[in-house]
DNA sequence: ATGTCTGTTTAACCAAATTTAACAAGGCTT
DNA sequence: AAGCCTTGTTAAATTTGGTTAAACAGACAT
């Protein structure tokens, strides 16, 4: 129930089964990439509570991927692991952005317990501010997950508010599909996406009554929501 | 921003003395003490952003030091700091409630890194939360296990009070279910948050009456109390 | 000890929200 | 137009939460 999601990037087969199994069984979620460039697709399509990156990886080291972590994402705490114990790279991985640095050899409870250390610290992720929106005939209260419409009030429930005020955030653009899925699904599978389609019906039914407000399907892309006049 | 102030414990006067001066210039304010005893004592009257802890020091050693600190305080981020290397000692630091680890030697560079790491995840410094409360026509009195309605006061119980302080200091906010249950309840097992949910049930029951106060199920994640116009 | 009172947990059953499945419809490519 | 992929729609299955009452446990009084 916790579900904390933690991305593993490490080219040894065994330690990084060894890694994800442990955490696995310490209740945690982990997703293994066996290289850089494989953990940055990854990072790019799921939403994590936390990295641990290995330095030296073929096809991208750690240092770059953090650093390409840490340009869309400054939030999400990164573990550097690595042989290396020199205190150049020590320095260097706080530098950009790490949050600890484990030299191997390390126990596996060293590792549980600076991680817990890491989470312990780590900010939720920041949300933003308005609450409460109007939109042509319709207001809409965030916090209450209500909508008002002229002809009454609706209760939404928690996906459908969720994703309504994504798309109250974001009028008039496209919402891409998989930004909308990982900000509120927290990943993007098959399943989830044939979720969320299934409560942009549910939203356009809610909307129905509001003939000049509409979520459009951008086929391939995501959905905008617009007000037409 | 600015100030930072950071307790050093630290009975070796030369590496106490470097440490002051090299944190003052990086814009610190350290306070250096010899013994563990004199920093128990200086953590009890001033207000700490972070603590670093000698291990070993005449009078009282770090982890009872870290001990004590952590029964009257869960925050402020804690950094040992030793010559023992001792995996068990790493552990142990951690489990105390330890923030990092570092050993000597070291370089003063890594160990700001690892002060701007730790201080970077750091919660703002906590408020003190009142325990007096008014809500719409509510009034609440925490200490007292009271809550005062237009139609007369109820006494609460144990455990309706401290979910309801919960809410109290977490208005319009989500809370999430497993926080609230590792606050109240300790751990958050199966039976816990079915009892959780028999309270929320109650607390609900005592706010009927106030029909723009309520309590809202995020499912999935917890409950927001907020007041509806 | 025995009983009673009070607060809490466990259990059982019900209701609501979400996910999964299945199939229909639309759009793009060739 | 045919085939393939994406999205729409509805309903069943699953999961999560709501509600009530019974079981349990500790405090206190007899």
């Amino acid at each position: 129930m916790g579900h904390t999601k933690i991305l593993i990037t490490e080219d040894d087969p065994n330690l990084g089964q060894i890694l994800s199994e442990y955490l696995t069984l310490k209740g945690f979620e982990t997703i293994l990439c066996p290289d850089g460039d494989q953990g940055a697709k990854r990072f790019a399509r799921d939403k994590f509570d936390l990295c641990i990156l290995d330095l030296m990886m073929p096809k991208k080291d750690g240092f770059t991927l953090a650093k390409e972590i840490r340009v869309k994402d400054q939030d999400t705490p990164i573990i550097f692991l690595t042989a290396k114990s020199m205190q150049e790279d020590i320095i260097n991985g706080f530098k950009v952005g790490g949050d600890d640095y484990i030299t191997k050899p390390f126990s596996m409870e060293e590792l549980l317990l600076r991680i817990q250390a890491v989470l312990k610290r780590s900010h939720p992720p920041e949300e933003e501010f308005p609450t409460e929106f109007t939109l042509g005939n319709l207001k809409y209260y965030y916090t209450e997950n209500r909508l008002e419409k002229p002809s009454g009030e609706i209760k939404l429930t928690t996906k459908e508010n969720e994703l309504l005020k994504i798309f109250f955030q974001n009028l008039n653009q496209t919402l891409d599909r998989s930004i909308a899925l990982k900000k509120i699904w927290k990943d993007d599978s098959y399943f989830n996406a044939r979720s969320m389609d299934v409560y942009i019906a549910k939203l356009r039914k809610h909307l129905k009554e509001e003939p000049n407000i509409k979520i459009l399907t951008i086929h391939g892309e995501g959905f905008r929501m617009v007000e037409v006049q």
